[in-house]
RNA sequence: GCCCAGGUGGUGGAACUGGUAGACACAAGGGACUUAAAAUCCCUUGGGCAAUUUGUCCGUGCGGGUUCAAGUCCCGCCCUGGGCACCA
């Protein structure tokens, strides 16, 4: 047969307009499958698609094909992540109204994507920008605002200079912007917050749930963010007998106080006078949160004056101002314990403050004068009163309950996550449906005036001001509830919160109600989610709580978002992730060109495992054309011999068929366990390569036979489709090339029978001594014992154990036989 | 400092619950085809030593250990990547 190029430019489009004609990837409910709902991290239409993108979309598309054609009714969709600064930014710069720009670059965008054959289902397409997605943000704001969940409240806030916006905390690790990384500034404004501390407990106890399909990095980073920690709140007295609260989680060291540490922030701080101590407040609030907090900074403090007594001792303590303790966390102000506390220890040192001890080393008593850092071990107490030889773990809990008595304290859990600051000081979001009102205050918009749009005709001055704040049609309204004058929050929500539950609309994207409840009941919650890690602390817990909310407020049956998660990693090359800066950045739309888009698809998925780094390689992406090119060879050149469904007559098969055979089926069960159980698909294409290279090496004579053509025909029916969801287009071609008329997207994964993936002969090994002496080809039914007789008797064997004792015989059935000899 | 993950040829990466280390691919070398090149197809390829088939020793970051047998398990260290780090 006459071999024809492989023209995949040509292929891929056609196949490409085939799978839309035939509405190949339409989802609808269907209660005679199992539904499985793949879902991709939905892109940010930045303007082009980069090699993380497509790295992503292959591993979701090839695992979504896999299922369909394993018999799951499965959701695919993909939508576009599309409020942000950069639209911005580039109108700024370039004037270019955002919303052109946002829509030019989702049209092109979608173009890359079709041209990779992901196989979406196109008519669930959401993009976060358009009014019919957001008024349901609005809606749900609104909805936030009447449980207590959305408030506004003055605070210090993140503060980033060059995007000239509030950040979030999450959005803030580090004291630098998650964007662009300049470092962070404080400031005191009026925002509106989502009260996710309010779910801090449920989201760790969610992580139970979660244990089997998240990987455990991504739960300890969520739960190192929650930051729970279970203490006493107890109620120390200043001189003239107020209350002074402080959080401790160690209250069994409470005798060992001997000074205090206020934020500098601190209200109770107004009354000092002195003005050597104002002077260093003031200096410590100007600093920013980076320089407050950096590891390598000293410690810094200053003796307020004001004196602080404990309420178990009596003893009066001074009260110190203190660069390291936060105004946000407990009650602003700490107990301080030098001897049981490296910190505190270093700080007593510094300034000359005592140390006392209060839990000693049971087995090496301590001594203050001899003291070169904390002890921080467990012991037993001393030098506390009541509690003395107690062990300081028992003390812990018996000075709790003590506290509680005697109405001097009482347990409670703190949080290190803060809540969720949405209020963004920028034009291109969904804006914040609030009316101010001066008679009435913030008034919600009420839900029929919902969404409140946010204006396209705008103008961008230059500067970094939101447009919005200049728009007297958009600032004047009137108060839903007086009908007075009132102004609107020009305030727009942080873009995360379109994210936290974009994936529950793509199940009814033009649905009446937020959802569309029968689907949503369906097809929710995503069963495998892929996406990078480096969300690990921001979408994935925001979206966790949006989930648990919505779930509250009962439109959600689901309480966690996403079953499984996959942290794909990222694309590198020399060494480093791709970047503009770097300049190391490779452009799929050109490797599509060159090679087409099965063979960058492949690669993708051949490189490396999922879960790690993939090293882009120009020649490794040449290596995977090779072998779609050689599949495409072998499968025209013998195309002439596909006779369909034929059955093999097994007992008419030569040594060289009977192989090619065994590989066959083996092939197919090896590949289907990699994909299925160990979404390890690097393996999977290395091992339909080693079938291919068989079928290459095999002689081509035997084709010919009868017996020949049925083999061949056998591996085209199983081989073709089990490449299909690798190769989707190039095997749809080679399938429609041998006769066939159905498409392999239809069709279902290859089935293989167990009793031929057995190899009749395999090869075993003998050792001496756990030493390899020795190799034999065997029937693979070989027994035990004739492994053991095979071995002793072995020629080679006998001269290495001659004249010697044999001690132990160790027999692997089908895998070696050791020989231990003195 | 603490907690994870990892360290395997020249390179990317394989190796089931301990059982032939290096699958597959890239690169390199050789051969076939060709006037030539590209493409393609085939062969070799962890290192050392000796050699005719072949034999033999070393080898999965380092040092110990358990075991008939260790990349895999245990103990101690080194390095790389990631996360957390004044949260009281």
């Amino acid at each position: 047969m006459a071999e024809r190029d492989y023209n995949f430019t040509e292929i891929e489009r056609k196949w490409q307009k085939k799978w839309d004609d035939e509405k190949a990837y339409l989802t609808k409910k269907d209660d005679s499958k199992k539904k499985f709902y793949v879902l991709e991290m939905f892109p940010y239409p930045s303007g082009r698609l980069h090699m993380g993108h497509v790295r992503n979309y292959t591993i979701g598309d090839l695992y979504s094909r896999f299922l369909r054609m394993n018999g799951y009714n499965v959701f695919h969709p993909i939508g576009w992540d599309s409020f942000g600064l950069p639209a911005e930014n580039a109108a700024i710069k370039n004037n270019i109204p955002p919303l052109k720009w946002t829509a030019d670059n989702i049209d092109h965008m979608k173009q890359q994507l079709k041209r990779l054959g992901f196989s979406y289902d196109w008519t669930k397409e959401l993009a976060t920008y358009r009014p019919e997605y957001y008024r349901w943000n609005q809606w749900a704001f609104v909805k936030m605002l009447e449980k207590g969940l959305a408030y506004k409240k003055k605070a210090l806030v993140n503060w980033c200079g060059t995007c000239n916006t509030v950040l979030a905390n999450e959005q803030a690790e580090g004291g630098v912007c998650w964007r662009c990384e300049t470092e962070v500034v404080q400031k005191e404004l009026e925002q509106w917050f989502f009260k996710i501390t309010a779910y801090a407990d449920d989201l760790l106890k969610g992580h139970a749930e979660l244990e089997k399909g998240w990987p455990e990095q991504v739960l300890t980073m969520q739960r190192n963010w929650i930051g729970r920690s279970t203490g006493v709140m107890i109620n120390f007295k200043t001189e003239s007998g107020e209350d002074f609260p402080i959080f401790t989680t160690r209250p069994d060291t409470v005798y060992g106080v001997t000074f205090m540490v206020i934020a500098p922030e601190h209200p109770f701080l107004e009354r000092v006078k002195d003005p050597k101590v104002k002077a260093f407040i003031e200096k410590l609030k100007n600093q920013s949160m980076i320089d407050r907090t950096s590891d390598d900074k000293e410690k810094e403090g200053i003796d307020s004056g004001l004196k602080i007594i404990n309420p178990f001792n009596g003893d009066k303590v001074p009260l110190f101002v203190g660069n390291f303790v936060l105004m946000n966390y407990g009650s602003g102000a700490i107990m301080a314990v030098p001897a049981h506390d490296t910190r505190d220890f270093a700080f007593a040192k510094k300034y000359g403050i005592p140390v006392k001890i209060v839990i000693d080393n049971p087995k090496a008593p301590l001594d203050v004068k001899t003291m070169t850092d904390a002890y921080v071990d467990n012991g037993v107490c001393v030098n506390s009163g009541p509690f003395d030889g107690v062990s300081n773990r028992d003390a812990i809990e018996k000075i709790a309950d003590y506290c509680e008595k005697q109405g001097i304290g009482k347990r409670e859990i703190n949080y290190r996550i803060r809540d969720w600051g949405i209020s963004r000081q920028r034009y291109w979001g969904c804006p914040i449906p609030i009316i101010y009102c001066d008679k009435c205050g913030a008034v919600p918009v009420p839900e029929k005036d919902l969404p409140v749009v946010l204006p396209t005709d705008v103008d961008f001055k230059g500067d970094s001001v939101s447009p919005l704040t200049r728009m007297d049609s958009f600032v004047k309204a009137k108060c839903p509830k007086c009908g007075a004058d009132a102004r609107r929050e020009t305030d727009t929500m942080d873009t995360f919160v379109d994210s936290s539950w974009y994936f529950a609309k793509f199940t009814s994207p033009g649905s009446k109600e937020m959802f569309d409840k029968e689907m949503v009941d369906y097809w929710m919650p995503v069963d495998q989610y892929i996406g990078g890690i480096e969300h690990a602390v921001l979408h994935l817990l925001y979206a966790r709580f949006f989930t648990m909310v919505l779930n509250d407020l009962g439109i959600l049956k689901c309480r966690e978002p996403f079953t499984r998660l996959l942290t794909q990693g990222m694309v590198i090359k020399d060494g480093a992730k791709m970047s503009k800066s770097k300049g190391n950045v490779v452009d799929p739309d050109e490797i599509i060109a060159r090679y087409g888009a099965d063979t960058v698809r492949l690669f993708m998925l051949f490189a490396a495992p999922p879960q790690k780094d993939l090293d882009w390689s120009d020649k490794g992406v040449e290596g995977s054309y090779r072998f779609v090119s050689r599949v495409w060879r072998f499968v025209n050149r013998h195309a002439d011999k596909y006779v369909k469904n034929s059955a093999v007559d097994a007992s008419a098969l030569t040594d060289g068929l009977k192989k090619i055979r065994t590989e066959l089926h083996r092939t197919i069960k090896i590949v289907t366990g990699d994909i299925a159980e160990k979404m390890q698909y690097n393996t999977a294409i290395a091992r339909m390569m080693e079938l291919v290279n068989t079928l290459y090496q095999a002689d081509e004579k035997e084709f010919d036979t009868e017996a020949g053509k049925k083999v061949i025909s056998e591996v085209f029916d199983k081989l073709i489709p089990m490449l299909s969801p690798f190769m989707p287009h190039a095997a749809e071609e080679l399938w429609e090339t041998l006769g066939n008329t159905d498409m392999l997207v239809f069709r279902a994964w290859p089935g293989y029978i167990e009793e031929l993936t057995k190899r009749g002969e395999i090869e075993i090994v003998f050792q001496v001594n756990g030493k390899i002496r020795a190799k034999e080809m065997v029937p693979s039914d070989i027994t035990k014992e004739d492994m053991e007789k095979m071995a002793r008797e072995h020629p080679r064997m006998k001269e290495i154990t001659d004249g010697k004792q044999i001690v132990k015989v160790v027999v692997i059935p089908g895998k070696l036989v050791n020989i231990v000899v003195k």
